[in-house]
DNA sequence: GTGAAAGCGCTAACAA
DNA sequence: TTGTTAGCGCTTTCAC
């Protein structure tokens, strides 16, 4: 079932037929609606395809993720997708699940497909695909890369804004030991993170002690095998903050299963907000990075850079702010964490 | 950048770039490698839509799912993209976010992509839709509607394993009262859960309270609000099956809330087995649908659907079984959830 | 207001 | 082994 039939079957030729798909308003009403009658009856839907073939561009954008399963990304494809579709733009995604090696053959879909851009969230970012992307004048958006060229735009995020408020929240509390479980070595992201907290640390007098600052994955694994790791310290900190909701909530579940209660005996923040943070127990106080603005300054960047792609790229920022909840408290002396197990 | 330029660089034919693209064998390997280099030269990477449209058929499939937010579709696209990607097949994925309204709309991007066929998880299914699908011949793919025929097949979820396994495993901690947090009304999957929960009591010789039969949302709000209803009850139950884990979290938020320990005054059972099951405290005695064999089926579906587009759907079918972990223990008397509160 | 026809980038006969 | 060429289904001038 093609444009050809419907012309047939509406006695049209095939141009009227696509104008009248296509809502120009050219076109008798009458005329118009003989068409839309027989397209109706067929449930005839056109080949886009041909479409973007004849019209040389697509009206989509790509979607690269790194794991799927950390629902910071679901809530941010959401927020994402639905402000697409107030534009009438389509969205591919793709999940890396951190392998590097899926990166090239990913983009090598979504540039298959024609994207207009593509949003890279996942932080495995390697010289070759990009390149891939540049060499064929489709704009790249990173997500806290902080680097941006030619149709290559960066979203950071302002980490300052929400660490200074989260250290100076756990300082009040009389927090002095203050530890850190970071994300995946060798991401840039870790780093940014890392950096931020240490920064506010400075910025509130307060001492960072290199032995307090832990690697973890981004996930509760991360967490816990950090938290069992500080448990084991003879001068542990009093509380600790995750590079997201995940890993703290991996903290959380190990301070449980060794009878150490949060927050009484232990303070946790964590990153990210992730709707889950409010549902757990004791619901996280955490830095919150809202989805919805994340996915508006992505679709910003992308759409800028659509209509002038070779135009040099901007830089795009979202703030954070703490989001107070129960996993913080006053801190306690420095042995409470012994005297606290079973 | 297209065919034809990388024709003229390496001195060839486009129809020879277009075998050596497409690993032709019918190339001399000079000619080839030389066609190759160019190629990798300025990273060219083919149009896509230009040879779908020529080949008249794509390799991808539409996934439509109601709520990305649910941990349990990550998890299931996550093993659904990972099958397909062995296939060298693409995916569409777009959400209802529940609103049946999206549907029409979600399924004409599809059809417009070409999609060899579309697998649709979410249950707002209407007539319209479907039938839009079937005069263009894609196949569909549902979960647990329960019907099929031409083009349309159907993935079901055998209930009956893994409820029959829960109730039993409930009597023997002496439950008697069970209570049912259902799905959100007038979805056919809400009703085959609740089906088979009755049937599942009535096979173990439990008596089925009608009023012990509550609705929720598939959300975690779904079972706290029916929890709070519970904890109203004169003659409440000492155990309560939810219809997915999310509304079994809710119902141990506001257990928890109540001050009521569980699983020493109540025993829930969830159903799913999303990853948080095992993350939360304590972790949840649930049902599990394995997502990577749901992904496989729909998968198997899908590709025997693309075969034959206008054969007779088949019914395939998906395990559940119990994983028994915290969330359940011995049955208390019936008064226990009062004098468990604080 | 409507139609004829060119051509988007590619694949696959068919020719050479 | 390689090249020429006819479309795939659509949009869009350009004529009428």
């Amino acid at each position: 079932m093609d444009i050809v039939d419907i012309a047939k079957l509406a006695g049209v030729s095939i141009a009227t037929v696509s104008r009248v798909i296509n809502g120009s308003n050219e076109v008798r009403p009458a005329t118009a609606e003989r068409v839309r009658r027989v397209v109706n009856e067929v449930k005839f839907v056109p080949n886009g395809n041909a479409s973007l073939l004849k019209q040389g561009k697509s009206s989509s954008y790509g979607l690269i993720i790194p794991d799927i399963t950390n629902p910071f990304f679901p809530e941010f494809i959401r927020s994402f997708e639905s402000i697409l579709e107030t534009k009438n733009k389509d969205m591919l995604i793709a999940t890396t699940d951190l392998h590097a090696s899926r990166m090239q053959n990913v983009i090598h879909r979504m540039l298959a497909r024609q994207v207009n851009g593509v949003a890279l969230l996942a932080s495995e970012i390697e010289t070759e695909p990009i390149e891939t992307l540049i060499r064929n004048k489709v704009p790249l958006v990173t997500l806290d890369r902080r680097i941006i060229g030619r149709g290559s735009s960066d979203v950071s995020v302002h980490y300052p804004s929400g660490m200074l408020q989260a250290i100076a929240h756990l300082k009040k509390l009389r927090h002095r030991r203050i530890g850190y479980i970071g994300g995946s070595a060798g991401l840039s992201i870790s780093d940014h993170r890392e950096q931020s907290f240490i920064k506010a640390m400075k910025k509130c007098d307060l001492r960072v002690d290199e032995s307090l600052l832990l690697i973890g994955n981004y996930r509760v694994s991360g967490g816990e095998v950090a938290m069992a790791e500080i448990l084991k310290m003879r001068n542990p900190p009093t509380a600790v903050m995750a590079a997201n909701d995940l890993t703290a909530i991996g903290t959380l579940r190990v301070l449980h299963r060794e009878g150490i209660s949060v927050p009484r005996d232990f303070s946790i923040v964590g990153f990210d907000d992730i709707e889950l943070s409010d549902m757990i127990f004791p619901p996280l106080t955490t830095i919150r990075l809202s989805r919805h603005e994340l996915a508006q300054a992505f679709v910003d960047a992308l759409e800028a850079a659509a209509k002038e792609p070779h135009a040099q790229g901007r830089r795009y920022s979202v703030r954070t702010s703490l989001v107070v909840r129960s996993s913080t408290g006053p801190a306690r002396a420095s042995m409470a964490l012994s005297r606290g197990r079973k």
